[in-house]
DNA sequence: ACATTGACCTGAGAGC
DNA sequence: TGCTCTCAGGTCAATG
C-alpha cells in the first residue's frame, strides 16, 4: 500500500484522530521497528505529550510531539494505522500501541515487519539523512527540475521514478500507473526521452498523485481510465481492452499495456 | 552507474 | 485438508 498517495491519506487520517490527544501509555510489541531508539525512550519521550501537527515527504510521515521533536513513521510495504476505542481489541500485527486519555487508542500496524519508527529533531536534517529528494508533488519541484534529474540517468523511467533520492513517493504501483497515463514504456530510458515526453510524463505524475490522494488510494474509487484496477494477471487495458503484460524492472513486476505504452 | 539478487518478515493464494 | 511454491505496494547490501 503505502505510497505517496497513501501515506497523505493516512496523515489526514492521523489529523482527524489522534491529533492533540493526550497520550498516557505507549506499548511496543516489536521493539525492531524502533530505528534509533529503545523502547523506554520511546515512552519517556511521548507520555504525557501530543500530537500536534503532521507533515510528509515522499512515503515518510511525521508527527510533531508538543515537546518538538518528531515522530517518523516509515509503513514498509504493509504498514497502516487504526484509532479506536479501547475497550475495543487492538489488531492483528499491530507493533506500537499509542494509548490516549479519552479512552482511544492508534495503532501502528504492519504485517510484515518492514516498517520504522524514527524521532527526529529536524525534519530537512532528516530529509538529507535519508538521502531523499525532493517530494514528487512538492509545489518547488518544477517540470524544468523533473526533466533535468531524468536526463542525467541512463536507467529505466521507472526505475527511475521509483529511485527515492531523485524524486520521494513513488513505488512499483503508482509507478506503473504514471507511465500508463504518460502511455510511455517502463523500460524505455530515461535520457533518451525528449521534452514533450518528460513533459507529459511531469504532468502525469501530479495527476495520478493527486487523483489518487482524492480517490483515498482506494482504486475502485480511481477514474475507469485507470491501470491500477486492472494491475492482475490476465488484466485487460482500461483503454484499448488489450491484454496488459508483465515484465520485471529493477527486481519489481511492472503491468504495461505493449499497445498503448510501446 | 546500473541491474540483479537475496535478505529482512509474514501471510495469501495457487496448484497439487 | 494439507503441503509446497510463488508472490506481495519497501529498502538495503553485496555482486557483476
Amino acid at each position: 500500500m503505502p505510497e505517496l498517495p497513501d501515506v497523505e491519506v493516512f496523515r489526514e487520517y492521523l489529523d482527524r484522530t489522534a491529533l492533540h490527544q493526550a497520550v498516557e501509555s505507549v506499548g511496543v510489541s516489536v521493539p525492531e521497528i524502533l530505528a534509533d531508539i529503545s523502547p523506554e525512550e520511546l515512552q519517556s519521550q511521548t507520555n504525557g505529550h501530543q500530537f500536534v501537527s503532521t507533515g510528509r515527504h515522499g512515503k515518510y510521515l511525521f508527527a510533531r510531539l508538543s515537546d518538538d521533536d518528531w515522530l517518523v513513521f516509515h509503513f514498509g510495504m504493509t504498514g497502516y494505522f487504526s484509532y479506536f476505542k479501547d475497550s475495543k481489541k487492538a489488531p492483528k500485527h499491530t507493533r506500537v500501541l499509542f494509548g490516549f486519555d479519552n479512552d482511544y487508542q492508534l495503532a501502528f500496524i504492519l504485517q510484515r515487519k518492514l516498517g520504522k519508527i524514527f524521532v527526529a529533531r529536524d525534519i530537512d536534517d532528516f530529509i538529507k539523512q535519508q538521502g531523499l529528494g525532493p517530494d514528487a508533488l512538492d509545489e518547488n519541484f518544477n517540470a524544468e527540475d523533473f526533466k533535468k534529474t531524468l536526463k542525467e540517468t541512463t536507467s529505466s523511467l521507472k526505475s527511475a521514478l521509483m529511485d527515492q533520492a531523485r524524486i520521494a513517493g513513488i513505488g512499483n504501483i503508482y509507478s506503473d500507473e504514471i507511465l500508463f497515463q504518460a502511455r510511455l514504456n517502463p523500460k524505455a530510458r530515461a535520457n533518451q526521452m525528449g521534452n514533450q515526453e518528460l513533459d507529459r510524463l511531469f504532468r502525469a505524475m501530479r495527476d495520478v498523485l493527486k487523483t489518487a490522494i482524492d480517490s483515498e488510494a482506494d482504486p475502485r474509487r480511481m477514474p475507469k481510465t485507470y491501470l491500477l484496477p486492472h494491475r492482475e494477471k490476465d488484466g485487460k487495458c482500461p483503454v484499448c481492452h488489450g491484454k496488459i503484460n508483465t515484465t520485471k524492472v529493477s527486481g519489481r513486476s511492472a503491468y504495461f499495456c505493449p499497445k498503448c505504452q510501446s
